[in-house]
DNA sequence: GTATTCAAATACGTAGTTGTATTTAAATTC
DNA sequence: GAATTTAAATACAACTACGTATTTGAATAC
């Protein structure tokens, strides 16, 4: 789901300065996405970024102070749209469909593709290396934490289930893990498991967790 | 748990030749992990590994073909370290401790240590990348994941419970790629979650996976 | 329309990396 | 102990990457 806005209307639109600087932000950015999952972040250089946006090194530099920091708007943009997907679903699909479809639905929307997951496994192994860019990766994920936790209660509530086993945003942290490590495991062993064994393990947790009779974590 | 043996019987014998050249082999690879986890695969260079051993370019290049060449050699040796260590976890301790303090020590012993899990996350991403080392390191993941299943079907025997809710290897497949979601999870993000709830989700997807009641997945 | 501003291109110097080719010194062989 | 072998060091040449400094040309302002 690139960045660039709709092109092209017809007369050709002559741009303003402030729009084309825009608009060559975007296209890197775009480029990065692409070449980063690509050839890693590490294995991309500057160049590469902008030579596969069309421009030269000297755009890139009018626009980013560096590759770490581009990256970093990158994975701000995804984690917006993320948000947004996960918003959307807390809001609208609340209604009484069965849990499989909520999971699969779920499941299918905390990443918006195979790129933008890839684009984030990138992301966890900088910040192993790089304390101040795990922190500032770490406010975003609890957001994206505070988001499911809203979602696991508001499912809670209305389907009237037994009290959670544990405090909502812990929940939510555990079921990131988890759906994070199956995603995880699909991308680096694609077909080895199939969706539908996914699924089912999907469901097999959520149920024991929110439904189980003793199911319950003790912490 | 570096490679390299155990230095220094008193007489300080001198090395044959072959011993020499098994001793640079190793302290490469010992040199090769440390500044593949501290640096990322893609961010060390030849120099950076042969520099950290205390060797030059040329003893690297006299003992391995490539770096990749090398990585593969570091992620073999890990693995049979763990293959062997689950062996011994499936051949010694099946007595009756209980379920958590299995669990406990499952989830510990399938990395050996941080550095190890890190540089799995690497090759991870690598296999993203290329086809050739995706296939490679499949065939070892298949081999862990017999391993595991295994232990699985020991498992359930032993405790005499209700029949596995699916085959033992795709059971293993999914703890997998759970104990590696939480292992993941934790490694960029270490303190968030606790270990106590670490171990209390996982004892209590185990519990719903393999005494479960209505919990078994279909597939 | 001329002057100014600024996005992007180009030029440049430095530093790092790679793989091979050659050398050197220690270990082996005879 | 001289000749040979070979692990590892050194030398080398081509390449890639980075960031800055400067230039260029189109868009704005006057």
């Amino acid at each position: 789901m690139p960045f660039v806005v709709v092109r092209c209307d017809m007369p050709r639109k002559r741009l303003t300065r402030e729009e084309s600087r825009e608009q060559t932000r975007l296209r890197l950015l775009d480029a990065a996405a692409a070449v980063i999952v690509k050839k890693g972040l590490a294995g991309t250089s500057v160049e590469d970024i902008a030579g596969h946006a069309g421009y030269t090194r000297g755009a890139f530099y009018s626009n980013f102070k560096s590759k770490t920091d581009l990256f970093i708007e990158l994975l701000k943009s995804d984690h917006a749209q993320i948000q947004q997907d996960l918003q959307q679903l807390l809001e609208a699909d609340l209604s009484n469909e069965d849990l499989q479809k909520q999971l699969a639905q779920f499941y299918g929307q905390c990443y918006r593709d195979h790129n933008s997951y890839v684009l984030w496994a990138e992301a966890r192994l900088h910040a192993v290396r790089d304390a101040r860019f795990r922190q500032r990766m770490n406010t975003l994920c609890l957001e994206k934490r505070d988001m499911i936790a809203s979602f696991i209660t508001q499912f809670n509530q209305r389907m009237a289930q037994p009290p959670l086993p544990a405090p909502a945003p812990d929940l939510a942290l555990a079921m990131m893990a988890l759906i994070d490590g199956m995603l995880y495991f699909n991308m680096s062993m694609p077909g080895e498991m199939s969706d539908a064994a996914t699924g089912s393990v999907l469901s097999t947790i959520f149920a024991a967790t929110f439904f189980g009779p003793q199911a319950g974590p003790p912490a």
